[in-house]
DNA sequence: CACGCTATCTATAACCC
DNA sequence: TGGGTTATAGATAGCGT
């Protein structure tokens, strides 16, 4: 009973504050162990009750993670009969959760098929104007707004020159992008560009 | 101290295997409570590591059951208004819930039909990071470029307008929608025609 | 079902590798 | 980041109200 009180090797679980966790490693540790623990819980309740659940999670760079019980495509194809969506490039307003977490399995697929071809931006782009960002729009704050329109000009000038200027090199290249089974990027690190934003439940 | 050992109130928690659950009735307090840690976790998570983070659970009996970081109607609402949103801080909501309601019961009924599939499924939408299309655009050709261009010309005006545009309502009033990282999950209980936070369908 | 109560079981914070 | 370890905070099964 009475712990070898001399030494503790280890501290054991310490009660922290629930606010965002300040110091960026001890996040990014946090977010992992309980990404995993959140997915766990989610996968003992599908099995304890027979539930089909779908995660998503965007972390603050825009990384994103999902899990799918029995598994995402299962909703997903569901919907896509329902809602097709003609083009990726597209926009489609009438978009709704699993739609868009359908286009986000469609895009990831389409990335990993391209990946292979190094041509992980065009995949970017493509998720940018599917329109997930523009609907999106309304969940920003407006700080975030506000960068958000500056950012926007800066590609906008980018693409413009592209259209009108010479053909740059594109070079591209590394592409730290998912496996397809567990998404494994690292976290955090940078504040996002943009604060991007929620989808839709429903 | 010494609790009396000779009757123990409670048997306190015991272990179960991590299988469904025969006992309708104890599977359906189960599902409540572990639904309840499910969310809880999510809330933590998400105001920990500043995760956008949505859930949806589908129940055996065609229950649906979301959670959603900042505010799930918000997002709602503003698919359900078409894309470009009127007064995000005062738009009417509600308005769409008989539709969601009826669509998430068609998917519900197909889920059922098409039940037993099953597997998990991780998806990684780094895709979305649109924090590396600011990089390069290089690789991109030049259709895909002038329809991006229409895209950005568009957000951009949504994004302007968002900013410039009409005040919303009273300055940022129901900024708790999508003020920082998160939306109360379980407590707060409001009544407006769809709980805010969790939205229970049916 | 929600809420309360307990004794447990489980998830994890802090650290090490 | 992915694994372990320890000790503790937190979740919850089973039972009542």
């Amino acid at each position: 009973m009475a712990p070898p009180k001399g030494k503790r090797k280890y501290l054991g679980r310490r009660k922290i504050e629930m606010k965002l966790i300040a110091d960026e490693n001890a996040r990014l540790i946090t977010f992992s162990k309980r990404r995993n623990g959140l997915f766990k819980k989610a996968t003992e309740l599908s099995t304890l009750c027979a539930a089909k659940i779908a995660i998503i999670i965007f972390t603050q760079c825009n990384r994103a993670y999902s899990f799918g019980n029995p598994n995402v495509d299962y909703v997903t194809d569901l919907f896509s009969n329902q809602f097709p969506l003609p083009n990726p490039l597209s926009f489609d307003r009438g978009t709704n959760m699993q739609q868009l977490k359908e286009r986000c399995d469609r895009i990831n697929e389409e990335l990993e098929a391209k990946k292979r071809k190094g041509k992980e931006i065009e995949e970017g782009l493509e998720s940018f104007s599917s329109g997930a960002l523009m609907e999106d729009l309304g969940a920003l704050d407006f700080a975030a707004l506000k960068e958000m329109k500056v950012k926007l000009e800066r590609l906008r000038v980018q693409v413009a020159r592209r259209i009108d200027g010479p053909e740059l090199g594109s070079g591209e290249g590394s592409s730290s992008h998912f496996a397809g089974v567990r998404v494994s990027g690292l976290e955090e690190g940078n504040e996002s560009p943009i604060p991007s934003d929620w989808l839709k439940l429903m």
